[in-house]
DNA sequence: AGAAAAAGAGCGAATGCTCACTCACGTAGA
DNA sequence: TCTACGTGAGTGAGCATTCGCTCTTTTTCT
């Protein structure tokens, strides 16, 4: 099974078109998610016609994943630019929790977008998304761990898997805990009104919990 | 703002009558999720007819809210019970964490519903329930960490209130991991497919990763 | 070159399907 | 007979997808 993307005739457009097109159907699915997504609509609003609309993306997920892979693509490159540098794997953790507090800021709609993603339950879709959007950080946290292993910098005596995992799904919350609404609001719950105000405050605080999860004694 | 829920008349039918229809409904929900639920399908299921179904609930979300109600008053019994009990903070966290993966199946709702909101922005419907929960949560586990501070059991140069964030964002996540299926391909992805059927590996190595984060030294 | 024909891009009304919800009609007990 | 409960075919709205059409561009033929 592969992800059904966007047909060829797709490619044939001018930039502009295809540029306005993934921009509203990315604002649209992320404020109202696949199921609750009208593609009629969303080709009203780039400026099309329902027909073109098909004629560039076969189904209404192949709409969708088209617009997920762009989002990931995106993801992918920041990533990459922390990963290349040769930091240690605390400078990089560091690296990355910067990273997420200036990003989903500046990108709320992708992170949103993965809400509604996590969200639906479409089993067939999900498993190719996930695939395609959690490879890039699955094997590279994990891969990051075993090697702080090997050097001795962090404990021995624990499952890089799933010390991997703990570790995305605090880089993950933190995310959503600067670009959703609901999840900012808990955080405000947790530590006031000023967390916003104080990136350092929580990133400090974040790095102290792994690093004592994480280093050996 | 009221939360719709049951119609009077549902309180006059037989407690067995009632329980098979709130437990096909809760099934089915959590299938399908609310908007690709087909309230025909659940009256059908539940062996009554469509027209019975709308005298006790007058709409979908008050069928839906009505089942949420139930989940989450089991949830909170269940952390009640937990919390009651004189035990010291590792063992409550370990029985949270032993909870969270014995009731996934009852948290496949309250994590749709908690998906849900998370990711749409009207969130009439439900809000109120979760921001309950949320906040008896907050406090409660940035209580329990000041208080250990005091016993000196957990190191004393952190702050407790984002501690117990990043503490509960990874019983939420593990929460969601056992519980979606965007998650859930997501931890196998980590972890591989044993995971779901080792409850105990991952049990221990959260400890492992909270107790580091939280011990002195 | 100019006419004619074919190919293709774009259009949007129409189709057909899926539900949430209604209501005219039982039926059983008092 | 009256009330209360229950029934399920029917209604209408929403929406993914189709298809017959127009208009434009390219190719073929004289």
């Amino acid at each position: 099974m592969k992800l059904p993307l966007f047909n060829e005739s797709f490619t044939k457009i001018s930039e502009e078109k295809r540029n306005k097109i993934l921009q509203t159907a990315t604002d649209y699915f992320a404020e109202h998610g696949f199921e609750s997504s009208n593609i009629n609509m969303i080709a009203k609003k780039a400026g099309i016609s329902i027909g073109a609309m098909y004629s560039y993306f076969s189904s209404k997920e192949a709409l969708f994943s088209t617009v997920i892979h762009y989002a990931v693509e995106t993801l992918k490159s920041v990533m990459d630019d922390i990963m290349k540098g040769d930091d240690e794997l605390l400078s990089k953790l560091e690296k990355i929790i910067r990273a997420v507090q200036v990003n989903s800021r500046t990108n709320v709609l992708y992170t949103k977008l993965y809400g509604q993603l996590t969200a639906e339950n479409r089993s067939d879709l999900t498993s190719q998304i996930v695939a395609d959007i959690e490879s890039v950080t699955t094997g590279l946290y994990t891969a990051l761990l075993e090697q702080a292993q090997k050097e001795k910098i962090i404990r021995n005596d624990i499952d890089p898997r799933l010390f991997a995992f703990f570790l995305d799904n605090l880089l993950i919350t933190l995310q959503f805990s600067y670009a959703c609404t609901y999840y900012r609001e808990r955080l405000k719950l947790y530590a006031g009104e000023d967390v916003f105000s104080d990136d350092d405050l929580v990133a400090t605080q974040l790095m102290k919990f792994i690093k004592g999860a994480l280093l050996l004694n």
